[in-house]
Formats: structure tokens, C-alpha cells, sequence
DNA sequence: CTAAAAAACTGACAAATATCATATTTTAAG
DNA sequence: CTTAAAATATGATATTTGTCAGTTTTTTAG
């Protein structure tokens, strides 16, 4: 079993301000698994006693409306963590997260967490941080959401894509998505996200083939993110 | 100086972790403030350094979007603290604050609840709480904005504004807030939400005179909110 | 009390978006 | 390689929501 020293999550995350003892216990008591593309991680209402740290792939973290409908709320990278929210809580999580492709995930227990939350305030204090931005990234989302048309939501979600999983220089957005989960990022219905993208595709804003999209005129998709 | 011990802000929110001596300090270099209707308690983009304790009135967290248009993120009631978010990144705010009717309020200066929160580390899980909280909250609120409709947010907004600040056991919603404010709760034009307020008034469900709000029919309310 | 300003309201119309129906293309399974 | 299923795409139309223009009501300042 690999030591958790190493690990990226640890180069990444809160983990960082653990100790070397603190590691090797929770390398002790961790546990790590592959998840293939589609499948769930966890599902809204389940009780997840613990962590996961992103190794390798992406998940999507969603939640399905009153509507029926299926809202993304993030994509989470390697050298990430998830559940951190539902573990602090102490309570089922209000989310749900699948593989958008093969994934190497460790699970730490609850309580190895809890243990070195209260004696380790560094530890605290990063996950503190983590909490705050993310609190403040979903403040801006609810922003966006309420005041956003579909367009500029879709101009500014390529944007955030592009920022986030462009591996090169090039405008390519190195995350292959269906068309639904991009309107399920945006807040839209499947087809206006898909005539919206064509309508970038015929401006020369992007260029795609399936579900390869490149951004050709950034600056133009800044402009139509921010309302011109 | 009143002492921070009796305080209404300590039972309600993280502060109720303190010890003694540590209010004691906090009670010694706090600072104490009126703030009247329509006063901003800090701007977009200012440095706050430290948080604030709201003893009595309501205050709107909201920020501008690109569009130029305001939207409000929360309403924040006696007992809760404010600024916690910026005060952990090390941030200026993100958010700015308006007094919604004439406020007391205590000002704690940033030093003194780091201090607390490196030794205190049931006063850090506290904050970890609340914030894992307020994070829950903002993802469901991104959800609605995102896949509900206008009608649909202005019935969950009336609930929640009548689950949250009713006092008596009557429908009546006793907070007052502007058509436009309501307007930008659910992230709509004004002219939108005054319509789809006379809408509910014409079938009974809910009453107003002015910005005195009663609900009439609770069951039929949580239908719309759920997109019956 | 009165005038001016602000807020609330209403109507007409335009723009954005959803929905439904259907066609085409791509992917997966045998 | 072939076929069925899924995903993508497009058109027509209905619904929702925003915008602008104007009126009425309420609030505020003097």
C-alpha cells in the first residue's frame, strides 16, 4: 500500500499540515478503490462517514432539484478532497457524486479526520480555508445563477473549464462533457445549451467535434460572459 | 461596556465555545455600534479585519454582478456573526452589508478571534459548523436559482422569510423588505416580482398591505415552490 | 400640510428560454 | 459489420421573463 506522503491529495489539500505520524496512521486506516467512468461515488442522502481523496479522474458533485432536474455544482480534480462538508455537518450529504471518468479515490474515516481536526490546529485551519473558498465560490455561483442569462452562463462555464483542465496553451478544453452535463453545469435544458454552442461554433468563438470543444476568440468569450 | 457573557450573539452562534477568559478579552477590545436603516456595514471589496456580532436588526449580504444588477445572498438576524468567511481567507469581502432597519452591533477585530481559533479548537469546529452550514445553503440556493422559476423562488422565498422571521403563530412575514429587495432575493426585475405578487394576492394565498406580508395559504405556497 | 421624490403598480411588447417533435449522427453491443 | 440505442442537432411553437413607458400611491423633507 502506498504511503499517503507522497500523494498528491496531500501536496494539494488541507492534508498538508498533517504530521508524519498523522500520515502513517491514516495511511493505516485508509482505504483505496478505483471508480469507472458513471459510476456513483455517493449519493444525496447517503451517510458517508468520511473523506475521499482525488487521486486520478474527475467527479461531478450534483444535486436533483424539486424539478426533477439535475443541477452540477462542481467538478473536483485530483489533489481535492470531497465529503469534507457532509463530514463537518454530521450528517447525510445533501450531494451526489459520479465518475465523469475512471477515477483512483482513497476513503479515510470519519473519525481518523475528526481526531486530527481537534489536535491539530493547522489541519483546522486549512480546512477552514477550503470551506471559505468554497463558500465564497458558491456565493458567486448563486450570483451568476440568479443573474446570468443561459448565454452568459455557457460563455463563462467554458471560461471556467478552460482555466480549470487546459493541460496545454491552446484554447482546447482537455474535459470531455456531454452535452447534457454542460446544460446541467449551466441551469439550462439540453437543447439550448446545445443551439447555444453551435451559435458560438458559427461565430468562430469555438470550434468543436463532439465533445472536444477549443476556444478560439477568448477575449470575445469574456465579453459574452460579462454581458456584451 | 456590557459584558459579552449575557450576550444574545454568544448563545446563538460559535461564541458559545469560549471560555470565560477568552470572552473576557474579546469583551475588552471589542468596539460597540448603532447602524442605522439604509447604513452599509461594509462595502464589496473592503477589508474588514475582524467580524461583526449582530445584537439586534436585520442586515442584506448582497453583491453586484457583472450584469450591474444586485443580488442578495442573505438576510442576517440577531445572534449570528458576520464576516467570518473573509476573516479565514485573509480576504477583502466579497460581499457588502446594509442595515435593513436600525441595528446593534459589536465589532470584533480580527487578532483577537485568530488567537481564539489556533487555541480554542472547539471554537474552530464551531466555525467549521457553521460555515459547512452556510456552504449547504448556498449549494441549495444555486440549485433553485438555477432550475426553478421566478414564481417558483418567490414561494420558497415567502417561506423561508416566514419560517424565519415570524414571531406570532399567523402567516404574517415581520420583516419588511421593498419590492425591489424582494426582486433581488430571487434574482428578478422588480416589475416581475410586484406582478407575480398580485398574482398570489388575486388567489388568496397571500395577503399584503404595503410591505406587510401575511401568508394565507401555506400548503398551497409550498406547492408553487415545488412546481405544482 | 404640501410639494417633490421614491416606491409600487400596470400594460404593451420584445427577448430569452423551454418544450415537443423529429431528424441525423455517434456509440455500444452482439 | 450491423443494428439498436443513445446522443446530438434542428425547427416550430408556447411560455416565461425582461424592458420600457407611463400612472398611481406612498413616503419624505421642508
Amino acid at each position: 500500500m502506498s504511503k499517503c506522503e507522497q500523494c498528491i491529495v496531500r501536496q494539494f489539500s488541507s492534508l498538508k499540515h498533517l504530521s508524519k505520524e498523522e500520515l502513517l496512521r491514516m495511511s493505516a486506516c485508509k482505504t483505496s478503490k478505483t471508480v469507472k467512468k458513471g459510476e456513483v461515488l455517493f449519493e444525496e442522502g447517503e451517510h458517508i462517514n468520511g473523506v475521499f481523496c482525488i487521486k486520478e479522474g474527475v467527479c461531478k458533485v450534483s444535486k436533483i432539484s424539486e424539478n426533477g432536474r439535475n443541477q452540477i455544482i462542481s467538478l473536483i480534480q485530483p489533489g481535492n478532497l470531497l465529503g469534507e462538508r457532509s463530514l463537518i455537518s454530521d450528517e447525510a450529504s445533501n450531494l451526489k457524486a459520479v465518475a465523469l471518468n475512471d477515477m483512483e479515490v482513497c476513503f479515510i474515516p470519519k473519525d481518523e479526520i475528526v481526531k486530527d481536526l481537534e489536535k491539530n490546529s493547522a489541519f483546522a485551519m486549512g480546512v477552514l480555508k477550503d470551506m471559505a473558498k468554497s463558500l465564497k465560490s458558491a456565493d458567486n455561483l448563486v450570483v451568476d445563477m440568479a443573474q446570468k442569462t443561459v448565454k452568459q452562463r455557457l460563455a463563462e462555464t467554458l471560461l471556467h473549464l478552460h482555466s480549470k483542465f487546459n493541460t496545454d496553451n491552446e484554447g482546447n478544453i482537455n474535459i470531455y462533457l456531454s452535452r447534457d452535463d454542460i446544460a446541467n453545469i449551466i441551469g439550462t435544458a439540453t437543447e439550448s445549451a446545445i443551439r447555444l454552442l453551435s451559435d458560438l461554433k458559427k461565430k468562430k468563438i469555438i470550434e468543436f467535434k463532439g465533445k472536444n470543444i477549443t476556444i478560439l476568440n477568448k477575449d470575445e468569450l469574456e465579453k459574452i460572459a460579462n454581458g456584451f
